[in-house]
This record gives C-alpha cells, structure tokens and sequence, in this order.
DNA sequence: TCATCAGTTCAAGAAATGTAGAAGCGAGCG
DNA sequence: CGCTCGCTTCTACATTTCTTGAACTGATGA
C-alpha cells in the first residue's frame, strides 16, 4: 500500500521532521539536479569513456574512433555529439576529415578519477582522501 | 553505406595509425570501462543526486527521503539500493527504521563538483540541441 | 560538373532504466 | 501468537538510450 508521504511523514514522529527540513533547505534547485545527472549520465558509457581517453593528448578523426570503439561510423557520431554537447570534445575540419580533440580537460579528469576509484574493489574507509577535480 | 572499418582506417591513410596504435595502448580494459561507467550511471539521475546532497551530514529514513523526492517509498528504497550497489551510502537499522549515512564521501564531492561546473555553464547538455559548429 | 568520400542526421527496432503497486520479510507490541 | 509498520524485493509497464543502415551535406579532385 502507498503511503500518505505527501506530508513528509510515514505515519507519526517516527522521522526527524527538523532533519528533513534542513535537508529540504540545502538542496539544489530540480533544474541544476537535472543538468548534472545529465552530464553524469554523457559520461555513463564505456565508449565514451574510452574516446575522452583515447583523446588525451591526442587528435583522432572519427573513422579512427568507429575503428577504436568497433562501432559504426554513425554510431561514433553520435557518441561523439554527446560529448560535445557535454562541452568535453571539439572538433576541427580539415579538408573532409574532422578531427576531435579534448575541449575541456575537466571531463577527462573526472573520467580518470571514477576509473582511480572502481579499481580498487573496496570502497569504504581507507583512502577517502582521493580528489575529485575542481 | 557502412565503410570497412575492421582494418582501423576509412579506406587508405587518411588517418594516422600511430596516433591509433598509441591511443590503443592506453586505453582502460572493457571490464574497467564498464564498472565506471556503471558508476556514472549510479549518479545520472536528479534523485540520487538529491538523495547524497540530502544525506550531507545528515541522517535519514526511507521514508524521509522518499517525501524528499516526492516519490514512493518502493521508488526511494530502489534508489538507494543503487547507491549502496556503489558504496555511495550505508544504513544502519534500528527497530524498524532503517537510517541512510554517506558511507564514501569521494561520491558526494563528485556530485558537488559536477553541480559546481554545470552551474558556472550555460543551459549544458543533451536538453539544447546544438546544430553542427563550422 | 560530377562522382566520391568523411561525417552528420534520421528512422526504427532492441535493450536498458525508472516507477508504482503488490507481495514478502523482520521487528515491535498487544 | 498475530497484528501492524517500515523497508525491500518482485513484477509489469512506460520511457529512454543505444546502435545500425539509409539518406543527406559539404569538400575534394578528376
């Protein structure tokens, strides 16, 4: 059965009503919510992933990324408009080919910190420090 | 038509195989670039993110955060279920409560610091379709 | 001018994800 | 025990995402 969670509450007191307030307080606005699960969800993808690593510090043409990927050319198109839409890739035309290269190094940043951090299995406690880009 | 990319190039040398051969050495192997993207996929989504700014040195209940979200409590239970999946959150039980911490605060500072980036961007992402730059 | 080719976009089917309600589980209380 | 309640898991369905092949665009060079 549903719950009347409209007020906050399961049923009495059981919750911390201060606790939920203060929650309420801190939260970011849904438009800012939506725009970063958007962007984490641009980076939610292994070939796109392996494209900002393939790019680092590299110029690829999209041909070679369909080759890196094993994916169609279409399909590389595609992912590679998800990263531009992002803001992480740009591209540059020369004659008929396109050439991609990292526009804006913070993805790939994030990108390597997330691949730091699942490498080790354990994610509790030890090595908290570990820093997220700027 | 689909081009012949099994070999690595459209079709001749347009492109620079050492650039791909280089760009192979370094790439993640799937099953890394897999559990990341997996992780980033944990984070794509407007409540989970919701769900770790709440969590910010707070304690919460299930049902709680499910009217933080304005969702079920089953939906809220399945969020959090992910969260935990990623070692994001923890919970301790008491009576029949069941109390939502942080349990690694590395995911939190990645939601801050992508919410940082996009706020100092304009209207980011896959909502604006930008057509083709020249 | 015309054909060719790299790249982008479109359309459509397949696969994954989000959400609600129902059922199941364990703790507390009579 | 047997009831209720908070929570989790299961099931089903709607929505989104991924991927390809086809069509389209613009540049190159005969």
């Amino acid at each position: 059965m549903r719950r009347d969670i409209a007020d906050g509450v399961c049923e009495i007191d059981y919750v911390d009503p201060s606790a939920v307030a203060g929650a309420r307080k801190v939260l970011p606005d849904e438009a800012d919510l939506r725009r970063a699960a958007d962007a984490f969800q641009a980076m939610a993808h292994p070939g796109r992933l392996r494209i900002l690593k393939a790019l680092h510090g590299r110029e690829l043409c999209v041909c070679d990324i369909a080759s890196l990927l094993g994916i169609s050319m279409s399909g590389a198109s595609t992912q590679l408009r998800e990263l531009r839409n992002l803001g992480a890739v740009e591209y540059r035309v020369a004659g008929k080919l396109a050439y991609y290269t990292v526009a804006d190094s913070y993805w790939l940043e994030l990108a390597e910190s997330v691949l730091a951090r699942i490498g080790r299995s354990e994610p509790t406690a030890r090595s908290r420090r570990r820093s997220v880009p700027a």
